[in-house]
DNA sequence: CGGTTTTGACCAGCGC
DNA sequence: GCGCTGGTCAAAACCG
């Protein structure tokens, strides 16, 4: 929105969005996470993950029926702390509705944490990471991505029969999306969520990670139970559980910076 | 009362 | 150049 000319939009977040605005003209410049969260049935059930927010709180500031796909599209942006560009978008995958598909955008410029107040140095690395990680994402809706989606997800299911010891669990399964251009988005490769985790949890045993969480996060989880009304939640599209290895992965990512998907 | 969600409208990029 | 579509805004409603 480099659309300054804009009456409505040089508001409150005009300080934030001018800078990402020359950058983010609408689908072009935007530094992307594409990530397929597999809603399983078991989630519904133990609802273990469903906080619409991970480690920073969210709040919906849009939300748009995508043609093609019989599912709106939530737009999400982070009010942990005031001033973080970082947004998220959240729809189901049209192919399989048990399918979420979010897409990160933008760094938060403050830690994974509501007590952390903002840095500026932190703004500063974040927009460095930026400008490091900002790829053009040509926005053409490539037909092929549910294929692409399919397949993916079916290798990762296969993937995740054979990593079982590590993501054994039925609760949640995550799909990276293999983007249909695959030099414009992060694509996290689900064993590569494993590492970080195994890298961030050096001192923890290598617990099925999703069966056990970070204790972080699971103290989060844990201060919400779980709901039926979330159920409908996700029935109706919106949020997805996530998995405390992506989580961490977005800590990580977010706070440090971006791991470099190692093929394993 | 403050924060979040909902929802219609607006704007700009993109394809034809 | 035009229309379509996606992304964002902002007011009102809702919720804790």
């Amino acid at each position: 929105m480099d659309s300054n000319t804009s009456p409505k939009q040089d508001s409150e977040l005009s300080s934030d969005l001018k800078q990402e605005t020359h950058a983010s003209k609408k689908r072009k410049m935007v530094q992307k996470t594409v990530v397929m969260v597999k809603i399983g049935e078991n989630v519904n059930k133990v609802k273990n993950e469903g906080l619409p927010n991970d480690f920073w709180s969210w709040r919906k500031y849009g939300q748009k029926p995508i043609k093609g796909s019989p599912y709106p599209r939530g737009y999400y942006r982070c009010s942990t702390c005031k001033g973080c560009s970082a947004k998220k978008q959240v729809e189901r995958c049209r192919t399989d509705a048990s399918m979420l598909i979010i897409t990160y955008t933008s760094s938060h410029n403050h830690p994974a944490s509501d007590d952390i107040p903002c840095s500026t140095n932190l703004v500063q690395q974040t927009k460095q990471l930026e400008t490091q990680t900002t790829e053009y994402v040509p926005s053409s809706p490539i037909p092929k991505e549910e294929d692409q989606e399919n397949k993916q997800e079916m290798e990762n299911h296969n993937e995740s029969t054979m990593t079982s010891d590590h993501s054994g669990t039925n609760e949640e399964k995550f799909h990276y999306l293999q983007s249909p251009t695959p030099f414009n988005e992060e694509v996290i490769d689900q064993d590569d969520i494993f590492k970080l985790n195994n890298q961030e949890k050096t001192h923890e045993e290598m617990d099925p990670l999703l069966e056990i969480e970070p204790m972080c996060y699971s103290q989060i989880k844990n201060l919400s139970a779980p709901k039926l009304e979330e159920l409908d939640f996700f029935d109706e599209l919106e949020e997805l559980p996530m998995s405390s290895s992506f989580l961490d992965y977005t800590k990580i990512s977010f706070s440090n910076e971006r791991i470099p998907i190692v093929p394993s």
